[in-house]
DNA sequence: TCCGTAACTTGACACGGTGTCAATTGACGG
DNA sequence: CCGTCAATTGACACCGTGTCAAGTTACGGA
């Protein structure tokens, strides 16, 4: 842990941060983060042993430098529902871009490896917590739609935050972050939120 | 093409087909398909030449057998938009399922094989086209929502309907086939449909 | 000053999967 | 009986991951 040189370790997790994150296309491997790094292959296996370890070692460096937990719960700490749930999908509609590179060389991982399948579930599971906790916020304010159960409008607010529905919009329709964002808080009250008659419930 | 053994082909492509969907979780080699259609690994190659070609292969090979363009096609025969959406999200959504196998080999090659990515862009394109065709339908009944553009809704559209959300649902989440199906419809009329006051446009 | 240790380098190699090549077999039709 | 075409067999190149062993360098402490 903090016996090896923090430096070279830190070296190794942001080349492989860049490499992921400046897209280029192709999978990003091992020698190439080494050759970022200025170290050899061997030197970052001394560190990872394993692909999917240093990935998720990634995910957790960028939670880290970028305060995503702090961004996280503070999205918790605004008062009612509509505007929790608000706080929330931009807490994690800002995280996404932040996170979609090592994301997506991990799904790709999912298909073989079984620890990448198993920590990208992790973080899913926290991404559904998340949810989940919006959603109560939303059901204790009796704001919930009648035709949903707490837990299945968790699982469909957790489909439509997915981070493959992130991509799709911002990478292959074009939409702009802030259109992801705006237009995520009104789908999800639409489809969240009871319908208030002779109310507008889609008012943003 | 027919100039070859069309059984063998076909054994090829049934055998790929059945893999797939048999999930069996880690990733289909050519050689497993080889051995289940009982011939050589190099026959294979003999008739599919790439695994992407094979892939695509036989999401072809499925559509035909299981008549997607018919289904799509009388899909859009509905007369008015808001059956027309309801008949398009169940007729794709009944889809999916069958693809799904496929689809995720395919999703799973993209990262790294620029051919792969092609081809499942073009899936999703067809795709993208019925769901054009059906926010036009509701569009020109002046149904469709006035905060989203019939370029917006599509792309939403798109994405909610995407595979995988599919599986995020079915296969996370536990939905049975027909909840995801029933939930995609209100979903996607809450979304896109023009809040009619007084009214619940939700009503399924 | 020298020793030991820990990080890193160098170069080799095994493994698994894709894709290629060449020589061979076997069946079927003209 | 001959050609042709599908399929077989076995070998091999390539690439990326992961492992191993031996050598280098720097640094800290007795």
């Amino acid at each position: 842990m903090s016996s090896n040189n923090p430096n070279t370790r830190e070296r190794i997790l942001r080349s492989c941060w860049e490499l992921l994150e400046s897209g280029e296309g192709g999978a990003v491997r091992m020698s190439d983060i080494a050759r970022k790094a200025g170290i050899s292959r061997q030197a970052v296996y001394l560190h990872f042993p394993k692909r999917a370890e240093l990935l998720i070692a990634t995910t957790h460096y960028i939670d880290e430098v970028k305060d995503v937990d702090g961004r996280l719960a503070r999205s918790r700490q605004a008062g009612r529902g509509l505007e929790r749930l608000d706080a929330f999908i931009e807490a994690w509609g800002g995280y996404v871009p932040e996170i979609h590179g090592v994301a997506k060389a991990l799904m790709a991982m999912m298909a073989n490896d079984a620890d990448a399948a198993d920590a990208w579930r992790g973080r899913m599971e926290a991404l559904r917590q998340g949810c989940q906790a919006a959603v109560d916020a939303v059901h204790n304010d009796s704001k919930l739609t009648p035709d949903l159960s707490p837990q299945q409008a968790t699982d469909l607010l957790w489909a439509i935050l997915s981070v493959g529905n992130w991509e799709l919009l911002t990478r292959e329709c074009g939409w702009r972050q802030e259109d992801y964002i705006r237009h995520m808080k009104t789908a999800a009250r639409k489809i969240l939120i009871k319908n208030n008659p002779g109310r507008n419930t889609a008012r943003i």
